[in-house]
DNA sequence: GTCTATAAGGCGATAGAC
DNA sequence: GTCTATCGCCTTATAGAC
């Protein structure tokens, strides 16, 4: 049983949306790689943003129950370094995993979205609530990047062709220490 | 004596691409800002694609120079401390900044670029000069990392409207925290 | 060095048949 | 649910006058 149409329109665009960036994908290479016609494309979605606002609804939904997690925590570094666990797990999972690649290629292309915005600020308080309000310049860049590095570790090592459970392991690690700030 | 418009077609060109993005940005938003047609440009810049080399080839002499540095160097603690603060002395030019800046927000969009292919391969090859061919995983992300947080910092704090030094502060101590893994 | 005018084509989006 | 056909707009880029 092949899956529907919708879906099959949504893998596609994600795919090429991440490799070549939102602007540089058109609907027709979209519609031509599934071999259906354009048109067939707005019989399942309004608008070429309304594909993104499709693929990205459920990460905002998972940062916003991430982020009332940690607010109904004590702010310490327990909680600060089960944040960071969780947010890695959240990463492990493939289908967020592509969604968090295609989010950080077209924070500029997709800046006016209104779901990227909401992703941006969310993303924004969730770095601030590793942050206590006495906290120096340097813990807030250090607690920031630990965030960073959970993504950052994919394409930094994709020379050294380790086993992805490795990779994983390793930038948790680095994650973890930068808590220790 | 006002400048001469190949320079101010650089200027606006660098500051709307790195805000709105290469592909959102035409060439007759830029010809209206400066008060002449898209005509004039033609004469400045072969293409569109001609204006970004111009911009973006200095920035890959600076990282070659680096490079060439790094690789006339030892492999020790000592030179990637030094790597670290030279890449951030760099940085801190507000020329390259911006060039910097412009190149994190259109890797996407400009990925087959030959001078910025050539950018993130020298890159690369320098975040490899940091480490050890005996390297674990971690100690390889930990150092990578250590040239990202160099450039995430700025925006990463904006929030906190601290002074330019101190960020610039910060994140070269998160950075050189980053090569002690 | 800048202009007017235009070529040539791709884009997102829609109407209406089937 | 998918098609054909098309609309209107915008794009990069060029030719040739001044």
């Amino acid at each position: 049983m092949r899956e529907d149409t919708r879906t099959r329109i949504q893998e596609v665009a994600l795919r090429r949306f991440t490799e070549q960036g939102y602007e540089a994908t058109s609907l027709r290479e979209i519609a031509e790689e599934l071999g259906v016609t354009k048109a067939a494309l707005y019989y399942h979605f309004k608008t070429k943003d309304d594909i993104v606002a499709s693929l990205v609804e459920k990460r905002l939904i998972e940062l916003e129950k991430l982020l009332e997690w940690v607010r109904s925590r004590p702010k310490t570094p327990e909680t600060r370094r089960e944040l960071v666990e969780r947010y890695a797990a959240d990463l492990r999972d493939s289908r967020h995993h592509g969604i968090a690649r295609f989010l950080e290629r077209n924070q500029t292309a997709l800046r006016d979205h209104p779901t990227l915005i909401k992703i941006r600020e969310r993303m924004m308080e969730l770095i601030s609530e590793l942050s206590e309000s006495g906290a120096t310049p340097t813990e807030r860049v250090s607690y920031s990047l630990a965030l960073f590095a959970l993504h950052a570790g994919k394409w930094l090592l994709k020379e050294d062709e380790l086993p992805e459970e490795e990779i994983q392991k390793a930038t948790v690690e680095v994650a973890l220490r930068l808590l220790d700030a």
